[in-house]
DNA sequence: GCTTGTGAACACGTTCACAGCG
DNA sequence: CGCTGTGAACGTGTTCACAAGC
């Protein structure tokens, strides 16, 4: 009796990117149906998202877009500051630490490590590049919350243990890889090791996108259209 | 009523990636366990995940690798070349262009597109980067599949709408914006229109994926802890 | 014996209808 | 009267137990 789909935390973020338009556009006031029809979802899941986690709206009226806002960033934690590391900087470890639209959201990026030494040294982003051996005490001595995996597949699950190791709460993966929530040495069937109890694991996996798109092309009528608009 | 989960679609992805690791170390021969504690799935999965398209095991013996591996890349689509388009050739499209393991599986990038005059007429990995002008002709003169979209969010429904016009059968949205199956000048209650009919879209959203890091650290009980789960 | 393959039970997420309230 | 909020119905995906077969 956990609660929460995980799909309703991804259209939350679909919610409030919505809701951030809205404002740019100074649009004040918006209703689960206006929701619905943008974030491509039913009426009823818009309402039955935000239900989850509180009363939002105001019956007969709908949602003040700038309310809405607020809640759905503290619901996510986006109204505090998330320190970040990077791990790997190679092509997509400096486009991420590039990519506009992470520091809007409190996502500060305080450090970059690589292991090679073509790239440890250089500026990145107004960051210079530190070797992995440095990180443990980085991620000590800068309140370092998450860490974002940019590594080769090869290398993520030591990556990922350096950063668990380091007591980073979370990390995001961008490697192709299955993460593992234990030490390499023993993959076997042991325990989950306490360094990894508390840290939660994202992926985002574009190769994986591709491939799945490769099967939905081939397979159409398999595809989920959460679009269905009936009435 | 129509079968196939796409969370199975996904795990199917996994599983490949699996296959090819454990032939790469000559392993040979693999169980729905081993894959499953791979996978960070449980095993029935495994064996559900693989009986919607056939029987592939041996019973008692488990799974050949290369038999496997062979059957899954064909139910993906894998053993089949794609001819794709990279639209957006900023630092995301280059660091996409260029990831290693695309060309694996035959995806082939064929053509870059962009509108800014700075980006234009440069190469990126040996293709010259051109106008999304000539996008349409060159989608139905290079028999060109799919179009990975890497635009800034503002453009991205414009750009999906010239992809989708030109004919591509799938989209691989990494902007943050929910892409509407409808050309943009009425985007009210209309229609989808002729040319999206056929179209799939997948996204690869990576600030979702930060947010959804931020959330799940915070509420680290509602995370989805797939190995095992009591209360 | 061992491991796959699968119908049936279960749990979870989505849909719905309508109650609640402005 | 309109739109939100929600308990209940429904359908889909996951778990399970065991039958099938090497």
């Amino acid at each position: 009796m956990t609660g929460i789909p995980t799909a309703t935390i991804s259209r939350l973020v679909t919610y409030l990117r919505i809701l951030e338009g809205l404002e740019a556009q100074e649009i004040s006031r918006t209703s689960s149906n206006d929701l619905a029809e943008r974030a491509g979802v039913t009426a009823f899941q818009v309402r039955k998202d935000l239900a989850y986690f509180g009363r939002f709206g105001t019956r007969g009226m709908g949602y003040t877009v700038p309310i809405l806002k607020r809640e759905l960033m503290r619901v996510l934690g986006l109204n505090q500051t998330w320190n970040v590391v990077v791990v790997g900087v190679g092509r997509l470890g400096q486009a991420i630490a590039n990519y506009p639209g992470a520091s809007d959201y409190q996502f500060q990026y305080v450090g970059l490590f690589d292991v090679n030494p073509d790239v440890v040294g250089r500026t990145v982003r107004g960051l210079t590049v530190r070797h992995m051996d440095e990180l443990p005490e980085f991620v000590r001595g800068n309140k370092v919350d998450m860490g974002f995996l940019a590594v080769p597949p090869d290398h993520a699950q030591d990556a990922a243990q350096a950063l668990a190791g380091a007591g980073v709460r979370g990390i995001l993966n961008f490697a192709p890889t299955v993460i593992q929530p234990r030490m390499l040495e023993r993959a076997g069937q042991q325990e989950i090791s306490d360094e990894w109890r508390a840290v939660i694991v994202e992926n985002v996996d574009f190769l994986a996108g591709m491939k799945r798109l490769a099967f939905y092309i081939l397979n159409p009528h398999l595809n989920a259209v959460d679009t269905e608009e009936t009435e």
